[in-house]
DNA sequence: CGCCTAGTTGAGGTAAGTCAATTCACGTGG
DNA sequence: CCACGTGAATTGACTTACCTCAACTAGGCG
């Protein structure tokens, strides 16, 4: 796997990395920083669809699409390296259980947009914020790079309200509630939490679907 | 392909194939009626994150995930050719096109997933009902069951609540109004485009995120 | 120092939810 | 054949969660 990885590039915060609409094959694996994936709407208001954080692949769904439905743009400056997807077809084709490990990754990623999903379809606002502040959480622990005590985080409320469909204005509101409540404080790009149990509890997170298991291989 | 369907299988309306948290590694092809596929949440309210018509694979998200983070429940009587995951690793071994193949469907599947949280999390609820009686149409087309004029859709006011994110009472409004004015009329198991134009245009309808050209192959 | 972006708070409006009553279609058993 | 039950659709009255507009504060930086 380290071999496909052939170029590493740096880009400053607030860049765009893809546009939607473009048609770049080019698939990408975070090292440090934050990205987020939206697709805007002709009215101008965007959806955020997931972030990526360090160790995430980048721009996995589109590969196999002739275009590119929805926009890439870093939230922090980002260090990531490039992999050209007919050398990772090749590999494929050579190495099987890459191929079943990249699968597995998609799904992953793909347990994540349904949940995202279903955090914006059936859950309220502030259940919904926290909901994603536990995810994120659950995410960057995986990598070392947070805890149950909190993480560093670099979004602004403009992003979170972007990602949750909510205004910038309801999501301050919520953070509120939240900090308030003694649950989670969201504050000076840095999530401390609180009181982690109770937070779980109230926003009903089941990390299970982050599966943290990995691939089931045969 | 064909080889790897090795057991037919018919199911009654409103059943479920998969549990919520079972782990049935079993992949289906919907031949004839339709399913759905949905996550329940603790406090009984449900999100439907899709519907599968003929000729969809149904099951491929939770594959390679130990355990099933989504019930799957027929809307319909249903037609299935079970495909044993096993024999599809193997497949993908020996023909690397056919894995390439699932990757592209898995990926027009998340597409839509995607496609589908914007719906909720940016559109109101008039727009996002008439996007998604589009959606449905366009990809029954693709099978040849549905054209502009309408379709069949064995739906109920209920599924569509449960997929839309609104309460039942709101989808039956958001239907008379979208009939009052003359764009779409669903009555009878019957969807039926009074004037598509002018729909396509009021819900912002682009369909190229369902890829109608299918797998880019190298 | 002044500008710009992010965050904060209040007041008032609106889209969508809840509760409840009614109708309608359909199947089933007396 | 009709009485009855059941699930779906329909409509009205009222409530609420979230939005919009708008004003103001606090930091960072040329």
């Amino acid at each position: 796997m380290d071999r496909l990885q052939n170029h590493s590039r740096k880009f400053a915060s607030g860049k765009n990395l893809v546009f939607q609409g473009q048609s770049d094959q080019i698939l990408y694996i975070v090292h440090s920083g934050w990205v987020c994936s939206y697709k805007l709407q002709p009215d101008g208001s965007r959806q955020i669809i997931d972030f990526q954080v360090p160790g995430d692949l980048l721009g996995l769904r589109n590969v196999l699409f002739n275009i590119c439905d929805h926009g890439i743009e870093t939230v922090t400056t980002v260090k990531v390296s490039e992999i050209i997807v007919s050398d990772l077809m090749d590999t494929f084709k050579k190495y099987p259980r890459i191929a079943i490990a990249t699968f597995w990754s998609a799904s992953r990623e793909e347990a994540m947009v349904v949940e995202h999903l279903v955090d914006i379809g059936r859950r309220g606002a502030t259940e919904r914020v926290a909901h994603f502040l536990l995810e994120l959480g659950a995410r960057l622990t995986l990598v070392g790079l947070g805890s149950k005590v909190g993480y560093d985080c670099p979004l602004t409320q403009f992003h979170l309200a972007d990602a949750m469909g909510l205004s910038a204005v309801h999501v301050n509101r919520v953070l509120r509630q939240l900090r308030e409540d003694g649950m989670v404080t969201f504050r000076n790009s840095h999530v401390t939490f609180d009181n982690y149990d109770r937070l779980a509890e109230f926003a009903e997170f089941d990390p299970s679907y982050l599966d943290q298991e990995g691939p089931l291989l045969q």
